[in-house]
DNA sequence: GCAGAATGTGAGCAATCCCTCAGCTTTCCA
DNA sequence: TGGAAAGCTGAGGGATTGCTCACATTCTGC
């Protein structure tokens, strides 16, 4: 019932291409016409597979969106991991622009893409593992915040996720594509958000 | 073509009823089963009115969308610019706070709505009614923040616009209904940005 | 080689979609 | 009071949707 993973596991290599080409058409399809213009005939028809191919790995049209946002979430995850171990050693003021930084790599990288993911989260019904990468997200933030003398780290990290994602989503409606001057402006929120004296960033 | 507006004006009182029957229908479809299930026929029976009538007022299904999003552009435009006359004589400081509370209006009436506006907003191709209460709320902006020695207005306006959207879409969807409480995070996070020392609040 | 598992195909079903239209009821106004 | 205008109705047309299933093809391990 709610079980939006692949109904069967791709054994050979040309199973996994099969199923890399559904989700890259489907990113591709959001990409260019947006998800009232997502059908699973139409996808079947971009990835160059039959529609009967599709159905043997995913249950439904919502699992492949699903399966797209859990992607983006462990990478997410990933980008922050990296992040948090660059940021051993530095303080609050160092660490934050650090995390900006990794948060905002996958908008520079598939702006819309990634827009219209978030989008079609906050629609869907997510899955067990999406959310656990979600709470794994915050828990690494929490934790960073709160090693830095955070006073409130829960509310902090809750509140600087949400406002660097709104912020890259309106910036890349907007076809701003210059992510280091974005970074900076952010952070400057965030410092002041997090009660750090404006100081020259550099 | 692209004329999302009523294709008949309603002459009589029952007409005016059944159009804005038709507006608290979608909304309330929007609101508890989201754009997928947001159908015609379905808004119809929502507001107990037959098809036939729906389609009397509106061309498609996509200006009924429009007109609310249209009226939801206006609303906050008049509260900006009530918000603005209260700040006539105040600087900078004191000003975002009015600015930021008007922004937050309408995600504490009908929070789920006005996301879910939002997010449809992205996609549908807004009509030039809309686009015009765009510009207007945007230059009121930025001539406020002008009159107040910021720097580079334009870019400022667009960027405490995002940040401020999607950080409250984001606390809608997380249940925080604490309004005030977030406005003043959300100044904290705006004085930094504009470069204003922290200080108290009040 | 070959049996069986894995993979791929696409016509088409049932459901639903958006929207039209011919005819009915209600309201307005001279 | 009566004709015209405004408003309302809902069956259903034509298109599209998500998805199934009976069958063909390709690959793997022995």
């Amino acid at each position: 019932m709610t079980a939006p993973t692949p109904r069967k596991s791709p054994r050979q290599q040309r199973a996994h291409a099969t199923c890399a080409a559904i989700l890259e058409a489907t990113a591709r399809i959001l990409e260019s016409a947006g998800p009232e213009a997502l059908t699973t005939n139409r996808i079947a028809e971009v990835a160059g597979v039959s529609i009967g191919s599709l159905y043997q790995y995913y249950p439904a049209k919502q699992a492949i969106l699903a399966e797209l946002v859990r992607a983006q979430r462990a990478a997410l995850l990933t980008d922050l991991q990296d992040a948090v171990q660059q940021a051993a050693g530095l303080d609050l003021r160092a660490t934050v622009p650090l995390l900006i930084a990794a948060s905002l790599k996958h908008h520079a990288h598939r702006p819309l893409l990634a827009q219209r993911l978030e989008a079609a989260e906050k629609t869907l019904a997510l899955d067990a593992e999406t959310a656990a990468l979600k709470a794994q997200i915050d828990a690494l933030v929490v934790k960073v915040l709160a090693q830095r003398g955070v006073a409130d780290p829960r509310q902090a990290a809750f509140d600087l996720a949400a406002m660097v994602t709104g912020w890259a989503d309106a910036a890349v409606m907007a076809g701003d594509s210059d992510t280091v001057a974005l970074a900076e402006r952010m952070t400057r929120a965030a410092n002041g958000y997090l009660g750090l004296a404006p100081g020259s960033v550099r």
